[in-house]
RNA sequence: GGGUGGGUGCCCGAGUGGUUAAUGGGGGUGGACUGUAAAUCCACUGGCUAUGCCUACGGCGGUUCGAAACCGCCCCCACCCA
C-alpha cells in the first residue's frame, strides 16, 4: 500500500488486525469503507477507556471513512457476557434508550457526527421470526461457543451461564451483516464476537469484515482495566482540573499506554523522553504534565488545560486550594466535627470519620483535630480537609 | 426426577453450641516515607454523640440459659446421573 502514512495512524496502538491483508485490501478500494462500533449503552459515563476506541474510529473518519454506530437496543436486553464472570444484569429497552442518549452526546466529543450514522439494532431484531433466529443458531455449535474464554472459565468454575447469553455473539455478528460492516472495532474481549461476524459474513457470500482489536485501557489504579463500577476512571466529562490531577497521579507505568492511546503526540518523541526518565535526566513529572496536559486540552480546551497545569502545581506546593471546593451550609454555632465530615460527604458515617480523626486525617481551618469529640465552632467561612485531597468549605447560614 | 457439594462482612475465604461484629488474605481509607507515582512500614475498615445499645453469617420457624454453627421446611447455585 503506498499510503504507509495512513497506514501507520490506523495501526498505532492496535494489539491485532485479522487479516492486516484484508484491510489493505479493503483501503486500497479507495471508496469508503463501513467503520462498525457496537455498544451496550450501559454506563452512559463515558471514560477514557472508551475512548481508546473512539479516537481510532476518528481516524478512519479523517481518512475519509464512514462510521456506523450500532447501539444495541436489542442486544442490551441480552447483556453481553464478554469479559465478565457473571451473567449481566438485563436493562429495560427504556433505559436503554435513555443511556444511548447520553452516550452520543459524548461519543460525538470525539468522533465526527457528519461522518457517523447511528442504528438501533431493534430495527431488525424487532422483526426476526423464531425460524429466523434458530437458523441463526444453528452456524454455531456448543463447542464453539464455549471456546471463548470467559464462558469456558465460567463453565469450568463452576459458574451459571445462561442459556440466552449464546445469543449475543451471534447477534453481533449479524448486526454486522445487515449493515455491511467492512471493519468492526472493539477490545480484546470482543474478539470472538467479532470473528463470529466474520464467518457469518463469509457464509452468507459476503465480504467478511475485519477485525481491529485496541487493547484495554488499565484504570488509574494501575492493575484492573478502567471501568466506573471500580471507580478507577477518569470521566470524559469530568473538570479539567479533576481530570489533570488524575492523570498526573498516575502510576509511571502506565504513562507510555495512555501517550500511546490517548494523543497523537508521535511516539519517537514519547519513547526518547522515557529514555531519558530511565536514564533519570528527565522528572518523570514533566512527562506526566505533557499527558495531562494534551488530554485535557482535547476535551476542554488548551486555556483550560494550561489553567489546569498551574493550579496542580500551586496545589502541591501548597500555595493554593483546589477550584470548585463544594461548600456546605450550616447553621452558626458549635458542631460535632464528625457530624460536619459526613455532611461534607467525606465519610459514609459518623462512625468512620470518627475513624478518619483518629488516624490523624482531618484539620479545620488547618488546625489538625485529634480528638473525635471535638468540637468546631462555625460562624463565616472554614475549611475542612479530610486527606491529602478533599476539602470543603463550611459556611454559617 | 435422583445423587453430591455449597450459600459467612465490599470481594475471596476460615469458623461447626459458649467472651468478643466473627481468624486470615485482597481491596479501600488515613498516616509516615516519596516525585503527587511505585515499593515499604503503621493504623483503621457494620450502625448509633456510645463505659452501652442495635443490626449481621441465604429465608422462615424450632431446640437451648446461649446458635453463623443443632433440627425442620423453603429459596438459590454448581457438579454428576436421567
Amino acid at each position: 500500500m503506498s499510503d504507509t502514512a495512513a497506514w501507520k495512524t490506523i495501526a498505532r496502538g492496535v494489539l491485532e488486525i485479522i487479516e492486516a491483508d484484508d484491510l489493505r485490501k479493503k483501503l486500497s478500494k479507495g471508496t469508503p469503507l463501513n467503520i462498525k462500533l457496537g455498544i451496550d449503552p450501559t454506563s452512559p459515563d463515558v471514560h477514557l477507556g472508551f475512548t481508546v476506541v473512539m479516537r481510532k474510529l476518528r481516524q478512519f473518519q479523517d481518512l475519509g471513512h464512514r462510521v456506523i454506530l450500532i447501539v444495541g437496543d436489542y442486544t442490551a436486553t441480552v447483556g453481553d457476557p464478554s469479559g465478565k464472570n457473571k451473567t449481566r444484569p438485563i436493562l429495560t429497552h427504556e433505559d436503554v434508550l435513555k443511556n444511548a442518549e447520553t452516550y452520543k452526546q459524548q461519543f460525538f466529543k470525539i468522533v465526527d457526527p457528519a461522518k457517523t450514522s447511528v442504528i438501533y439494532n431493534g430495527e431488525w431484531f424487532s422483526k426476526l421470526t423464531f425460524t429466523e433466529v434458530t437458523k441463526l443458531m444453528s452456524q454455531i455449535t456448543v463447542a464453539q461457543m464455549l471456546e471463548r474464554e470467559d464462558f469456558q472459565k465460567r463453565y469450568r468454575g463452576g459458574q451459571p451461564i445462561s442459556l440466552h447469553e449464546f445469543l449475543y455473539p451471534m447477534m453481533q455478528a449479524y448486526d454486522s451483516v445487515m449493515i455491511d460492516a467492512d471493519v468492526e472495532l472493539g477490545g480484546m474481549d470482543q474478539k470472538f464476537n467479532v470473528l463470529r461476524g466474520r464467518e457469518l459474513q463469509r457464509s452468507l457470500g459476503k465480504e467478511p469484515q475485519v477485525g481491529l482489536f485496541m487493547p484495554i485501557l488499565l484504570g488509574t489504579d494501575g492493575k484492573e482495566k478502567m471501568s466506573k463500577s471500580l471507580g478507577n476512571y477518569i470521566g470524559v466529562n469530568e473538570a479539567p482540573q479533576a481530570m489533570f490531577h488524575k492523570i498526573y497521579a498516575l502510576p509511571d507505568a502506565l504513562v507510555e499506554s495512555y501517550f500511546q492511546l490517548l494523543t497523537d503526540i508521535p511516539l519517537e518523541s514519547i519513547q526518547a523522553k522515557l529514555a531519558q526518565v530511565a536514564a533519570g535526566t528527565l522528572n518523570p513529572n514533566a512527562l506526566k504534565e505533557e499527558l495531562a496536559r494534551d488530554i485535557v486540552r482535547q476535551y476542554h480546551g488548551a486555556d483550560a488545560a494550561e489553567m489546569a497545569a498551574i493550579q496542580e502545581k500551586r496545589i502541591h506546593a501548597g500555595e493554593a486550594l483546589p477550584e470548585n471546593i463544594p461548600v456546605f451550609a450550616v447553621p452558626a454555632g458549635e458542631h460535632w466535627l464528625p457530624e460536619l465530615i459526613v455532611k461534607a460527604g467525606m465519610a459514609k458515617s459518623n462512625g468512620e470519620a470518627r475513624r478518619l480523626i483518629e488516624n490523624g486525617g482531618v484539620s479545620f481551618d488547618d488546625a489538625k483535630i485529634g480528638d473525635p469529640k471535638a468540637k468546631a465552632m462555625v460562624s463565616g467561612r472554614h475549611l475542612l480537609k479530610c486527606g491529602k485531597r478533599n476539602f470543603a468549605r463550611i459556611e454559617a447560614e
